[in-house]
Parts: structure tokens; C-alpha cells; sequence
DNA sequence: GTGAAAGCGCTAACAC
DNA sequence: GTGTTAGCGCTTTCAC
């Protein structure tokens, strides 16, 4: 910056100043030293910048996953919002585990992040809490109590609930819910469920698994060993579904005709023409963008009451679901005492 | 740190060799800062340590697209072997377009990174060549020459011979490749294609497409209309694949009976159960370490030399190639002169 | 081992 | 508008 400030012959100040987009910069010297600076090929130093000016402009993303497509959608939220803004995402990954979490958590501290958005984390909500007492932090998919935790989510009943109504308006009775395990969210699909059956008169049939395509196998594999099979299959996620919907498939049952199948998160998967799997949109990117909006009011002060801000869901009716078969009503009431 | 220190009863020298792990300080006072720190909840600061040490310590990493799975692995694996030399990964995404891109190199450029990994960038290799002019970079999924880049990639052409040879010996004849268009190793997975066809006497036919699954569904529809259909389809990445693999499966094509299908980078989608789709892997989390490997020996000043590194790729085959359909010999015959 | 002193490259008051 | 000054929180000689 000396240089560049000789080089033009000017002070260090100005050439700061121009740095910034001061507006008290004459619109001559301005280009000048825009023009000195490229010449001698300057760059301003970020992280000097951050120092002097102790703010850092960046607010740190956990993603735990890249893999997930929901992870990816989240982010698009995020970055678009944060550049609005102003402010710099700095994405890390906790690469699956807890302990690579806390890292990444740790990292983001020592690197003075404005606030955090963690999405779907693991971590226990004491540690959560802990973070939070020293920096601002939103909670994406999940909701966590604390006094300066704010959490965004999609209101996950709510689109359990959809799934159900649109599987029983299509005639549906008997409907398997595979849970999603301790995954993000998942308890509140499966009690959602519940809750949506048990309101229509209907037993809600759960059986356990992950957010993986392989709990789809072994829960649809188990299914066709324990007749009856139900006419609808709801999935903790979209993975889950597919994995369910190769099994049946192999096992030489027609879908939508035999059995109905239903996802959630609405990923790219399920959009899959080859797929086309019946799903609910969680609204990933709403999702990002309102986190963003959330951490930046902490940050700005304008807010210190804690939140917990609900996205509503919507569903999207894909070829995988349809009628219920013929006399699937009769043999549902037949199970019933 | 100041107040560590007093708070210990030691110099702010002696906190910062602590932290440092230095070996230079004996076990005692070590671990006396130690529990002085955390009583304060002292947290090192970042962005002072890097301006002071002039070194970042940190690799900035382009991802183009976070939705390609490509990326993610690819990623995994740059994750990996950076943490293992001790040096951070700084994750930023080009949102598809080029200025994003662009924008994120000069930002990663203003943050002081020790070198730049950028995967699959759209860049032109001028661009690129200004690029490493100032810091180490090393390209991966792209060959790009020049005196200061280093280039890691699959053997496209390799993969794209393993896939035709695959088919060929299954018994087809009349393949199809569609393109990649100017998505990145899209052309060398073409003219691969193309030698490896001639190589055994057959007419390499292209439809055009880029690495979307609407490209595959679109080829897919063009080629049923102008009959005869081919036997096997080769589709420029795994997207493109399932895309035709829908369209053709909605025309009544049964697969891999009537028409074999193949995809090329073996994501998840290809593992996919429901879909197992015979695909090329090209080991992206190796090639992620390799770009990590290259980058390090170039900052660590090692070699000057440029590096074209290539891995070698491998066949996956799955349910969508099979045998091909009776007849198709000679039908293939007629066709040609 | 330990402490003092001199920056790293910039921002932000404040005077001119 | 422009120049001067004093740090930001740390690392890093260099003596002790």
C-alpha cells in the first residue's frame, strides 16, 4: 500500500480510503490510484484488514455433509443472502463426525466469525449453547433451545401431515412410515406421521431405520416378508424412498399400482425423471436465506430474544404415488380389532 | 494474550511459543498457560497469527457446483490430505457462472492463501495463467499448461475406452456417445470415444448435450426418432445417463435388454440401487489428495516444474449394460458400406 | 527458557 | 479532500 501510495504520490490514507469506496475521495485521485495500484499489481490484504479493522466480515457455515443435496440447496441460500449483505460465507465441513464438528467449530472461532450457521449439526446442545455464548449462532434443521440460539427449520409435522393427507385423498389406508433415526429432523417426520394416521382414524406403522438408501432396502425387504403389504411406503427422506423403491421394484411389485412411495426434502433425486419420486419440499434455500437474516439481526444487535423460525413445506405429487389398489380399504379394515 | 500471561505470571512471548508448540518451553509452564488460557477462555486469534507470521496456512479451494457429487468427493479428498499437512482448506464456490468464479479466486487471492486448488474451473487458461502468476495453483478435472500450474486429471480417454470395450465385448456395435459439451473433460471423454470406436472398426456416432439430465433426455428422444436405435448409449457423465435412461424406459426401451446404458464418473446416483447404472469412476477423492500433494510441493518450493498428473480411472458395470439384443451384428452390418 | 522490542499491512481518528 | 498518528493481536528476532 506504501508503494502504491508512492508510486502515485499520494498518502497511505488515500489510498486506504479508495480501498473502501470512501465517498470523500475526489473522483480523480480515486482513479488514479486505482490505476497505480493495478499497474503495480496491489491487492488488498484481507486479513490485515480484518485485523485493523476487528471485524471480519465472514460468517462461518457448518455443513455436515456436502454429499446430501439438502446441504448443497441450504447453501445456495446462504451465500446468496450473505453476498447481499455483504458479508462472506466461510464454509466449513464437519466431515461426518462430531469430533471434526467441534473442530470445525473451533476453527471458526479462532477465526473470528462474525456468527455461525450450523446446519444440521450433531453436536449436543450444551456444546451448542457454549458456542453460543461467545459468538451468535443459528441452528438450521434443527431446533435448539438456548438464550442466544436462534434455530430455522421447516416445520416437519406439517409436511409429514401432507404426505398423509395426500396419501389417504389417493385411497391409501395401511401407510409405513421408515424412520429416519437420529437423523436431522427425522423424529419430528415420524411423530408427525403419527399424529396425521392416528387423527384419520389410522394406525401409523413405523418401522426403523436412517437417512440412507440402505435403510430403504432393509425396511422395504422386511415389509414384503410380513404380509400384509401396506399400499404406501413414506420415507424419512428422499434416499430412503429410493432405496425402498429398487427393492420393491425387485421384488417384482408395480409402483405406483401395487405400492405408493413418498420421500422428503424434495432433492434433486426425487425430481429425477427416471424417479420421480413423490416428495416434500422442505424449501432448502428459504431455509438458508432466513438463517442469514436471523444471525445477521444477533449480529447487528438488533435482536437478542431467541427464535425458532419454521419454514412451511409443500408437496410435490410425483408418478411414484397414486391410487390406492383395489380392496386395500377392505383388508386394511380386516387388520383393524 | 496479554492477560494471559498476567494472569499466568509469564511474558506474552512465552503464551505465544505455548501456543505455537514450541519445544523450547518446559512442561511446567506449558501447562500452566495452558489452564490459565481456558480459565480466561483465551481462543488464539487467526487473523492476527497470519498477519504476524505472514503464512496462512491455508489452501483456498474453488468448488464450481456443490450439487455435482463430483465435487463433494473430490473435495473429501482435498479435505483429508490437507488436514494431514497440517494446512486448511478455505472452501468458496463459483456459483456456476464465471464471474462468480472469478470474484472467488480474488478473494481467496485477498485472503493471502499459500495456493489454490481450483476443481473443474470454467476460467479461461489465460485467466488462470495470471492466476498462478501470483500464487501456486493446480487445476483438477482440467489439463491447463503453463510454467507455474500443475494439472490433475482422469484418464478420459482411458475411461472412455474401458466403457466402449465394456460394450463391445457384451456384443454391441452401434454405440452412441453423447456429449458432454463444454463441460469440463467433456471433449476428452469424446475424442476417446471416438479413437476407441475406430480402433475396432465402428462408426463413432455423437449426439450433442452438455453434463445436464435434460441433454440425455433430449439425445434419448432424438435418437428414438431417427431409427435405427443404437444398442448401448454412453452417456458424458452419469447425469446424462439417467436422463436417457428415463426417456428411453418411458418410450417402452427395455434396459439393459433393448439398449445398454453407461454413465461416466460413478457418483452415488450411479450406485443407486434403483437405478445401477454401469459408469466410469475416476477416483475423485484421489485426485482431490494428488491436487493437495502438487499444491504443497510447489509452495513448499520443491519443484517449479509443471505437472500434468493423471489417474487412472476404472469400469463399474452395473444393471444398465447387458449383452446386446440379437440381430443388432448384422443390423449394424447393413448400415455400414 | 524468558522478556523486550520491532514490526506484519492495514484502519480509523483526528488534524490540516 | 488529504496527510498524520496510533494501534489491531500476534510472531519473531535478539539479548538475557
Amino acid at each position: 500500500m506504501e508503494d502504491v501510495a508512492r508510486h502515485v504520490g499520494v498518502s497511505r490514507a488515500l489510498v486506504s480510503l479508495v480501498f473502501n469506496d470512501s465517498p470523500k475521495v475526489s473522483e480523480e485521485s480515486r482513479s488514479r490510484v486505482l490505476v497505480g495500484a493495478s499497474e503495480l499489481g496491489y491487492r488488498r490484504n484481507d486479513v490485515a484488514r480484518r485485523l485493523a479493522s476487528r471485524r471480519t466480515g465472514t460468517v462461518g457455515v457448518l455443513l455436515n455433509d456436502l454429499h446430501n443435496p439438502f446441504f448443497a440447496e441450504t447453501y445456495v441460500g446462504i451465500h446468496a443472502a450473505a453476498a447481499e449483505q455483504g458479508r462472506r460465507p466461510l464454509l466449513t465441513t464437519g466431515s461426518r463426525m462430531i469430533v471434526g464438528e467441534q473442530q470445525a467449530v473451533e476453527s471458526m472461532l479462532e477465526q473470528r466469525v462474525d456468527g455461525m450457521i450450523l446446519v444440521s449439526p450433531r453436536m449436543s446442545s450444551r456444546d451448542l449453547n457454549s458456542v453460543a455464548d461467545i459468538t451468535p449462532v443459528v441452528v438450521v434443521g434443527r431446533v435448539v433451545r438456548g438464550k442466544s440460539i436462534d434455530s430455522v427449520t421447516n416445520d416437519e409435522h406439517h409436511g409429514a401431515e401432507l404426505l398423509v393427507d395426500h396419501l389417504f385423498t389417493l385411497g391409501h389406508r395401511r401407510i409405513v412410515h421408515i424412520d429416519g433415526g437420529s437423523g436431522a429432523g427425522a423424529r419430528a417426520r415420524r411423530t408427525g406421521f403419527e399424529r396425521a394416521m392416528a387423527e384419520r382414524g389410522l394406525e401409523p406403522i413405523v418401522i426403523a431405520g436412517d437417512y440412507t438408501e440402505m435403510a430403504g432396502v432393509n425396511a422395504a425387504l422386511e415389509l414384503l416378508e410380513r404380509r400384509p403389504l401396506p399400499t404406501a411406503v413414506f420415507g424419512a427422506n428422499d434416499l430412503v424412498a429410493v432405496g425402498a423403491l429398487g427393492a420393491f421394484e425387485d421384488a417384482g411389485c408395480r409402483i405406483p399400482d401395487d405400492i405408493s412411495l413418498a420421500g422428503y426434502d424434495n432433492t434433486y433425486l426425487a425430481a429425477l425423471h427416471h424417479i420421480g419420486l413423490t416428495s416434500i419440499d422442505q424449501r432448502s434455500e428459504e431455509l438458508g436465506r432466513k438463517a442469514i437474516c436471523l444471525l445477521l439481526e444477533r449480529v447487528s444487535g438488533e435482536r437478542t430474544r431467541s427464535v425458532v423460525q419454521t419454514v412451511t413445506p409443500t408437496l410435490v405429487a410425483r408418478q411414484t404415488s397414486g391410487r390406492a389398489p383395489r380392496g386395500s380399504r377392505r383388508s386394511q379394515g380386516t387388520r383393524r380389532p
